[in-house]
DNA sequence: CGTCATCCGCTTGTATACTAGTGTCCCGCC
DNA sequence: GGCGGGACACTAGTATACAAGCGGATGACG
């Protein structure tokens, strides 16, 4: 199956199949959205690409319904903007949304982080370092979903071992705008450093030094933002601001 | 208009109007949206009240479409739970879910305070006072809901004076289940001393000390919790956990 | 050749009909 | 009287048809 994909030259708003296929079961309004939003985030589908809801339901056989169902909760996440009567278009990356995702994320991610070093054991530091080992793999073995895949993981622990399952949700969301930013602008040479600093951080919780940890991450969080100052002028055109 | 109310001795799942009325202009979709989380925030409707869109469609005299639509953004929102060929009904008030939006709030608004200590000025301080007086005035006259407006307000302008919109609409959300619990549980005694609260920050702010500041914040928000200690036995049964 | 009006295709929004599943209530049976 | 089964009302999910509005293309007219 061809991977089929927008031309990025011609913005992202050419009416090609985007090759959505629907997995498991669950009603068909959820696995629309999941693929829809599996599309979006992993930028199979560009900002700016058209999101005509004729389209998609003709392309994945089915109605009208479950398709705007999807993409009205798309839009609530904020990765579709929804203009009446012209058309729904995959939201563009807003630079200024970017910066506050992080704002959200950095702030979060740390107190999250200083409540997870108050439990922080043996079985959390284990399965971190899995989490590091997975990403060290899909370098290794090229498969950059994978890697961000076990990213996610990674950051998880800290809000499963804090039990901040709420908090954790606002950073997914946060991050939802974030992911489509890194996989576009993300550097490859970078992702070894990645790993370091990840390691750096289950270092420190594992000597007890919870600030330090904290301070780490905090600084591993805001190198997201380092990528800006280096956008490739010809990708320069998918954000705003 | 009466405006008849879901029976609490009941559960609140008793099959009643619950008098919306569908205001300003805009989509139909989205005006059912407003209406419906607004009677859910300000527990007009109560958790655990049944939301049939056959009964609400009708009471509206729209079709089921744009109804299903508001229902899944509410559901996205956490605010209804829809459970397929049951029913939908308001998300319960869950304790674990109130500790996570207090967290998610008390971090965010006080990192959000401290960046706006770093640009305050004469009109940030007046905007906020005004905000204070409006709550003094809602509470001399007793109208609630304008309290709570002008409390949302006043909290509003620390995001607007450091330019955190994005952390904004984050408070907002997470706000949106504390919002329910505030009204059902809070004391009407409480309100004079949230005034005084609302003006030491400030008065911080306008001296200067941003830490002092970031840290009466805080407190004020983790009062919130004390609430949780005195729920009045006859509304207990209206939260999970 | 330029400009304006009209038409046509496309978009999303809304209304209605149908499907499949669940829980209840009532009636018949034991 | 107690228990079981089936009809029935109700739920949300899905499909389809229609309405309203924007925009570009096309063709006539100046």
């Amino acid at each position: 199956m061809p991977a089929i994909q927008n031309d990025p030259a011609t913005g992202g708003d050419a009416p090609l199949d985007m090759s959505l296929r629907l997995e498991r079961g669950g009603t068909v309004s959820d696995q629309v959205y999941d693929a829809l939003r599996h599309a979006i985030v992993t930028v199979r589908v560009l900002p700016g690409a058209s999101i005509s809801e004729n389209r998609i339901c003709r392309s994945l056989g089915v109605s009208r319904t479950p398709v705007r169902s999807a993409i009205v909760r798309l839009a609530e996440d904020g990765l579709i903007d929804v203009y009446p009567q012209k058309g729904s278009f995959v939201a563009p990356i807003r630079l200024a949304a970017i910066a506050e995702s992080r704002f959200i994320r950095r702030v979060l991610e740390v107190a999250v982080v200083r409540d997870a070093g108050a439990v922080w054991n043996a079985t959390h530091s284990a399965a971190a370092r899995a989490a590091i080992a997975e990403q060290a793999r899909a370098i290794a073995a090229g498969e950059s979903e994978a890697f961000f895949r076990a990213d996610e993981h990674f950051h998880h622990i800290f809000s499963l071992a804090a039990g901040h399952e709420g908090a954790w949700a606002a950073i997914v969301q946060a991050n939802s705008r974030l992911g489509r930013f890194h996989r576009l602008f993300g550097n490859k040479d970078r992702l070894p450093v990645v790993l370091q600093e990840h390691t750096g951080v289950i270092d420190a919780l594992d000597a007890g030094e919870v600030d330090r940890a904290a301070h780490r991450l905090e600084d591993h969080i805001d190198k997201v933002f380092t990528l800006i100052d280096h956008l490739p002028e010809d990708l320069r055109r998918l954000v705003e601001g």
